[in-house]
DNA sequence: CACCTTCTATGAGCGGAACTCATGCTTCGT
DNA sequence: ACGAAGCATGAGTTCCGCTCATAGAAGGTG
């Protein structure tokens, strides 16, 4: 609990929480709008309140209205919040001259996981630009001069800074019209199904029947790919039921050209790491590491448009 | 970790130490005006140059200095955020008209720990009088118009809502002469030394001798007074050991006019209470609580100056 | 040149702020 | 009268924002 006065502001949380309800005299789509539940809005206010001994909403009905030193209030911050905002922007964007950030990457996590969140962070970081390029083995950081890397398996890179994304969590998914097709809807009927599997990791379905406690020296038949894109088409083609890592499915998930054919995940013992150089100290670098952190935190898709917190 | 963009700003935290900390090209002379300390400061420029992936500081040597780009946002912060602080003050300066709170309090609290810390918070809220009656005893808040009450004692009011602001703890203290005069160091010699009393609390000392595995029934001798002031004045003055209420004392202690005798305290199973009407919805009242309790945690008077964080 | 002082950087760890979830309460529309 | 829509609030959880302790690097001083 803090006080607030000439010297100390409250929080930006707070502000901004307040800037965003006056302007739709709503906590509901103030909520909305900050990707928040109503329920942070409505304390974030009482809260702003309270700080400063001011009423600045009139509780009416089932409806909240500006005082009038609430509006003004308001309007002042709004006014302000943007300025700061400006000067921000402003200083990310003459930071440095431009330059480009060479990422090495696996060639389905760039285009199925990074490539749709990028925006924001180009949109951010207007100074820097982006090249990726794909690597599927471990490689030298400084010799290929990339300086950043997204590498999969453990965090067994020598001379490395890694920063842990993810784990993998691999979901057992298929079309709909498979999985009425087969009837796939428990795991001993499954593993009749035709199977598709990654030639890199053939033991992943193996894996997961296993934890449904069904070994069956046959489940390594079926269809196998050497992508796991390849293996996506697959799946949303009837062609089988496929295990495939969350993070490379989300939008089929949410469209339902895939769905899942249970609910218990494999995991895997290996993840997603960023890599950079251990001597690296280039802000860029950790600007671009921060922010795939932030988005793996994030994980879903919906939020892809508003990066960061405060 | 987080991302930063156009729609969204680093913290009000880290913004203030970048400010800070670029007014003095120094983290530790920051952390000083800040009162954080050196690691803080250091850390939330770090944080903040990750965040924007510029370089605001070069490090060189054991100094830090602006870059252009660094020199140029300072600037800019320093008046974004002033324009901010002012906005904020003219919204509580305008919330409502003047308005008087009328708060009941214990004499010896209200005038050794209260008033002076008060200033800060009638300088950020210049609309609020203040209005201090003393009661000792409780009181009907409603029927004395009291908006405000301090309370010591437990949680027991009737139709009121009451905020925990601490629990007492009791140190055995003496002027440096008594204590020189009487050798007395340790509990054993203490026992045979004049003791102080309060009237209203007769067994203190006999409870905190206990803690130290003395009983001794002539413990209750001594001198006598039904004031806390009254024991202060007469510790200083050399007539005895007295057991004070660490709040009551801290600038004694911190000048050296009272000295501990011992590192035991003496937790009291009473504490003190904010008090408000449960169906108060007076903002000022909330903003004054809030306050109290914000001073009530940051603890010594050092910081009576810089009360809240944001 | 060794020493001490004075700065910043960093690993570890902790408390509390800032959320979410679930639910209750009030009002408005039909 | 009933349901929908919106704000309030108790409880619980995550992780930010700090501190403490210590390392490391660079100047200042005899």
């Amino acid at each position: 609990m803090h006080s607030v006065g000439h010297h100390n502001l409250p929080s930006y949380a707070l502000l901004r929480s307040f800037e965003c309800a006056a302007r739709h005299e709503s906590f509901t789509q103030a909520a909305e709008e900050l990707h928040l539940t109503q329920s942070a809005v409505s304390r974030q206010v009482k809260e702003l309140e309270d700080m400063m001994g001011a009423t600045l909403f009139r509780r009416v009905g089932r409806r909240v209205v500006l005082t009038e030193s609430g509006r003004r209030f308001a309007a002042d911050l709004a006014v302000d919040l943007e300025n700061l905002r400006q000067s921000v922007a402003r200083a990310i964007a003459v930071g440095e001259r431009i330059s480009t950030l060479r990422i090495g990457i696996l060639p389905t996590f760039a285009s199925r996981w990074l490539i749709p969140r990028l925006a924001t962070f180009l949109n951010d970081h207007p100074n820097i630009e982006i090249r990726l390029e794909t690597r599927t083995l471990p490689f030298d950081l400084t010799r290929e001069r990339f300086d950043v890397a997204i590498h999969f398996g453990k965090a067994d890179w020598p001379d490395a800074r890694m920063t842990k994304l993810f784990d993998e969590e691999m979901l057992p998914v298929a079309s709909p019209r498979f999985r009425d097709m087969q009837m796939a809807t428990e795991p001993t009927r499954l593993a009749q199904a035709p199977l598709l599997h990654l030639i890199t990791r053939e033991s992943a379905w193996i894996d997961w029947f296993a934890i449904n406690g069904i070994s069956d020296r046959r489940l390594l038949s079926g269809r196998h790919f050497d992508q796991f894109s390849m293996i996506i088409s697959a799946a949303a083609a009837s062609l089988g039921a496929a295990l495939l890592p969350k993070y490379l499915i989300e939008s089929e998930l949410e469209s339902g050209i895939l769905i899942p054919l249970s609910d218990t995940a494999l995991k895997t013992h290996n993840s997603y790491f960023v890599v950079s150089a251990a001597g690296d100290v280039n802000p860029q670098v950790n600007a671009f590491t921060r922010w795939l952190l932030s988005a793996a935190r994030r994980g879903s898709m919906h939020w892809a448009r508003h990066d960061g917190r405060l």
